[in-house]
Formats: C-alpha cells, structure tokens, sequence
DNA sequence: TTTATAACCTACTATATTACTAGGAATACA
DNA sequence: TGTATTCCTAGTAATATAGTAGGTTATAAA
C-alpha cells in the first residue's frame, strides 16, 4: 500500500516548478539540484507529465520546462493517477474496470469502495497551488 | 498503491470465520472452497493470523479455526496492518517511523500525513461485525 | 489401536515491479 | 561552432508478489 518513488518525485517535480512558475523555463538539472533527486530518473518521470500536456518542454541550451496550466488548475490527485495509475487499494474498487467474477456476492469490495473515496477525497482537493502555500508558510516559519 | 492478495484474503478469510463462528473449528479445506483460494496459500496467511493470537487452531481430524475474540473487536485496519505491514502511503506519514533527512523542510510530506489519516479513519471504524451485517443485507437481496 | 484428517513448517520458484544507471541522439541558444 | 539542454531506448540489480510443493505432527473418529 505504498506510493512509489515515481508518483512521489512527479509531486516534487510539479511543485517546483510551481514555485519557480516565473515564465522562464527551469530545467530538470536544477529541479534535480533542489530536490535531491537523480536527473537521469527525473527525465523519465517528467516525460510522462511532458507527454500528458501537464509540462511543456523548450529544448537547446538555457531551455527547460514550464507549466502548461495555472497551479491552482493541477490537483494532487491527476499528478498520482497519471504517474502511478489508479489509487484505487483494490482493482475492483475502480467502477470503471474489473473483472472480478466474485464481485457481486463480495462483501469486502464495499471496504475498498470505500478507502477508494477516502483517498480521492483527498487527493483531489489538495492543489498544486496549496503545496506552494503551505511551502510558504514553513519558509516563514524558518524566518521568525 | 495496492493492497496486496496477502491482506485482501486475510479479510475475507476472517471474515468467513466470523459468519462460521459458531463456537466449532472451521477447516481451512472449507474457507478455502467457499472463498475460490488456494488452501496452501491460506495456510501461509492463516499461520500470520494465529501467530497473532487473531484465531486459535485446533489439530487433528474435525479440527479447524476460530476467533479469539468476537466480530465487534476486530477492526479491518487490526487485520490489515498485521497482514499488509503499515498502510501509511508512503514510510515518512508514520509518525512512528521516518529517517528521511528532508522530512522537516519537504511540504509533500503534510499530503501523505491527511491521505494516512483517512486511510485509518476508514479502515479503523469498520469492524468483522460490520462485514457480517453486510454480508447478511446483500444476502437478504437475493431472497427478495 | 489404527486411520484419516487437519494443522504446521520450510523451501522453492516464476513473474513482475521498482528504482534506478548508461549512453547516446536531437535541438537550439550564445 | 560549441555547449547546454531535452529526448529516447535499453539494461539491470534488488525486492516483492503470489503462489506451489512436499513433507511432519497432532488428534478425533472408526
């Protein structure tokens, strides 16, 4: 039940260049910098978000990435799904797809169903623009 | 972000237990037939469970499982945590438990605590007692 | 007392996932 | 033209998952 390093890292990813949202491109050697995370890892994780439309990408020397969207339009939740894929805990937790022949007579689905909303419920309400506030906040804290 | 098999029998397995729980051992042989699993895979699960003190085994011929203590006392997240190791999404949302050295300026970390808790909110407030309830109601369904 | 039944125990294995590393090609600014 | 940067594909060590396999031990029933 754990999220792994590529949802994690994208999250990271996404704030980042959230909080240095200037217009100019950053490019991923800084974000590395920053985040403590490998550059060579990073580039894979951000050519999902590339590919997805969430970051766009200015190549050749001073380029970098850019968000595609204002922050406050990114949610915790599309960031999670489109790297991880679903955060249901269970597969027949998603409405969507299943395939699971017990599911009718299964008593336990209706735990899943309901952790499945738990974890949208709150992954969905928390945006790219609240991390940056809550960054913030805990940089101020540093200064008093 | 999945459950794994391990949990997710571990429940119904219990489960079963609790709507046989009749004061008479179950066998593995029935669980296993009644919920389509590998009774050898259960073997493994059950033995986490007993090891636990969750139900007591007794041997021999017409020997089985029970519970240990009622429905109302086992709560899903207690059966869960045992089977699954910690539900917490990512290891720095234990309170318990985190070496990460950027836990204290990292802001990503406040989005896994909130997930952490509705995750327990959700798994620690339904009981095996519950289950049995549900599992009677959609019984009910098919009668009507 | 024998036999069958059921728990108990340990080892093995195929497959998939995770978390990267490595090396180079393409692009574009200075 | 040179250098910085994105882009692309392949490889890999370690770990986890989801079981299977084969036997030993205890005990109720015949």
């Amino acid at each position: 039940m754990k999220i792994s390093t590529k949802g994690r890292y994208a999250l990271r990813l996404m704030l980042d260049l959230a909080i240095y949202n200037t217009g100019e491109p950053v490019s991923l050697k800084d974000i590395a910098k920053r985040q403590e995370i490998s550059e060579k890892y990073l580039e894979q994780i951000i050519s999902i978000l590339n590919k997805a439309g969430f970051v766009r990408s200015i190549r050749g020397a001073s380029g970098g990435y850019v968000l595609t969207r204002k922050p406050t339009d990114y949610t915790v939740g599309d960031i999670l799904r489109l790297t991880e894929g679903s955060l249901a805990p269970v597969a027949c937790a998603d409405a969507e797809y299943s395939d699971c022949s017990r599911q009718e007579r299964c008593t336990t689905v209706r735990v899943w169903r309901m952790l499945n909303e738990a974890i949208n419920s709150v992954v969905d309400k928390i945006t790219l623009a609240n991390l940056v506030e809550w960054e913030h906040e805990s940089a101020d804290q540093y200064v008093i």
